[in-house]
DNA sequence: AAGATTTGACCGCG
DNA sequence: CGCGGTCAAATCTT
């Protein structure tokens, strides 16, 4: 009896969370695209001739080195399906935040050769945070066949896009001014199937006693 | 204790 | 010689 009630209250409840933040994602979807367009026209707009210049040094370098490399704007730079080993963080030159370095994690195992850098851009308050994450060579390992990365855009011409950013980011301080909150929704996002998650955490729920508290303030 | 991250050292390139 | 990519010892986390 007072579990059935409980069930349906987490139900109720879970359902409504579930709603909200479908809303919240796909605004936020929304929002995100239209501003990366704009900021990559004012970009585009604002120095043609010496971007054409440094992009094409910078890719000759990069690419004499690493071969090819591609580039994505993303607000969530971790959760891109394959796992990553950080293995170093630089200080860049006229960037605010730093670079971080990342190889996969089956380098050693399965001597895969991919990398990838993240490194978080300039924004002003009105913009979502933003990391540039470049990676370099493909995955080899098995069981990781490279696919693209959840929830970001890939840029046209990825050293532009490392060009006019500025800093980055570890695994672990993750996308600094986001809360926990934000941190676990990404994670679901990127890697999760949603519904049946949510069905699991519901169906777990329904056998956890609830805080006496929560229960006064709901009124029926 | 094992595995992951941090961080200064090292090194190659321009 | 400075920049930035990588290494590896120290440190932290699980």
């Amino acid at each position: 009896m007072m579990a059935d009630l409980r069930s349906e209250l987490v139900s109720q409840l879970f359902g409504n969370l579930q709603d909200c933040t479908s809303k919240a994602i796909s605004e936020l979807q929304t929002h995100h695209r239209a501003q990366m367009i704009d900021i990559d026209r004012r970009r585009l707009a604002a120095n043609i001739s010496d971007c054409k210049k440094v992009c094409a040094k910078k890719k000759s370098r990069i690419n004499s080195r690493y071969g090819d490399s591609t580039s994505y704007m993303t607000p969530v730079p971790h959760y891109d399906g394959h796992q990553w080993r950080k293995y170093g963080q630089k200080t860049i030159k006229n960037s605010k935040h730093q670079r971080c370095y990342y190889r996969c994690a089956y380098k050693h195992e399965q001597n895969c050769m991919a990398t990838k850098t993240v490194q978080q851009q300039e924004h002003n308050t009105t913009e979502s945070v933003m990391y540039t994450v470049v990676y370099y060579s493909h995955h080899t390992c098995k069981a990781n066949t490279d696919p693209a990365p959840p929830h970001i855009i890939e840029t046209s011409t990825p050293q532009s896009a490392m060009m006019s950013s500025d800093s980055i980011i570890g695994s672990q301080e993750i996308v600094s001014p986001h809360t926990g909150s934000h941190k676990i929704l990404e994670n679901e996002l990127a890697t999760l199937q949603w519904t049946e998650d949510m069905q699991e955490l519901l169906e777990k729920l329904a056998d956890v006693p609830l805080d006496s508290d929560i229960w006064e303030m709901v009124q029926f």
